[in-house]
DNA sequence: GCACACACGGCTACTACCGA
DNA sequence: TCGGTAGTAGCCGTGTGTGC
């Protein structure tokens, strides 16, 4: 059963020509993605309402934008609490530091009750701070801590995957690992997180699009994140917290390594 | 012991990006 | 320009732990 089908894309809604109050047609596209197929234009009432974008967040209130030629409009306020809250889903999720868990409601509630402000407050909390939280118990607050601790090693790809950057996903970010490990020759010797800000930041847009895969637009996204100085801070506060300390290894003739990213 | 809440895993389509 | 592919998003069934 298909309970709710969304559709957040204007172009596609100005191309049915969807309005508010209108009964549509949902198909299932593959398997259970609800997908609006047409609206049902015959049944309008006269009461639906014209559809437009809003021109402000709906959390923050500051203006949203659409980057030309892309669909998504995005708010504009790089401290916008909803974006936060959304990178630490991200944070924690499988593919990046994958904290078993650790959900969106668990975060919403640790926001909520102030317990973190990032993702690097994640790696200090304690059990004693999750107990008062409903539905909390010592052994639910145990397996978690235990979790936290436990990812506090991560694989390269994996951390600049849960950094969020714009079109690093989990390839980009396994790729610019690989980059990350080839810049940096001396093996056996521990890369920390502080230092991977300064190889990154040492590339230029175009140096970046050397990369093998990664396009203008992909390049232009990582070195604006290696460039915005709220995203430094970050950085150094997960290095404080511990996050990192890779030692980048090769496969030699002579010995066998494992190779860290 | 039961009902409930939450997280996880798997699946698939759409969109955007990249390289040839 | 086009084909291949990565990134993203939402749904549902299932498993686990909590509170009563």
């Amino acid at each position: 059963t298909v309970s709710r089908a969304t559709l957040h894309n204007e172009d596609e809604i100005k191309r049915l020509g969807l309005q508010i109050g209108d009964t549509v047609v949902v198909g299932r596209a593959g398997d259970v993605i609800p997908d609006v197929r047409t609206v049902l234009k015959d049944l309008r009432t006269g009461k639906e309402k014209p559809f437009h974008m809003p021109k402000k967040c709906p959390v923050c209130g500051f203006v949203v934008g659409r980057a030309e030629g892309e669909v998504a409009y995005r708010c504009v306020n790089k401290n916008c609490p909803a974006q936060k809250r959304e990178g630490l889903y991200h944070f924690v999720s499988r593919k990046a530091f994958d904290i078993d868990g650790l959900g969106p409601k668990i975060i919403d509630a640790l926001l909520d009750q102030g317990l973190i402000q990032d993702a690097a407050d994640l790696f200090e909390l304690q059990e004693g701070d999750l107990v008062p939280l409903e539905r909390f118990g010592e052994k639910s607050a145990k397996n978690l801590i235990d979790a936290i601790r436990e990812r506090k090693q991560i694989t390269l790809s994996r951390f600049l995957y849960a950094l969020g950057i714009l079109h690093v996903g989990e390839e980009n970010a396994h790729i610019l690992s690989r980059e990350i490990a080839r810049k940096n020759r001396i093996m056996n010797h521990e890369l920390r997180i502080m230092d991977i800000e300064k190889i990154m930041k040492a590339y230029s847009r175009e140096d970046l699009q050397t990369i093998p895969d990664i396009g203008p637009k992909v390049a232009e996204s990582i070195f604006l994140w290696f460039h915005d100085k709220r995203n430094i801070i970050f950085l150094e506060k997960l290095d404080k917290v511990g996050i990192g300390r890779w030692v980048l290894m090769c496969r030699s003739r002579f010995q066998k390594r494992q190779i860290m990213w």
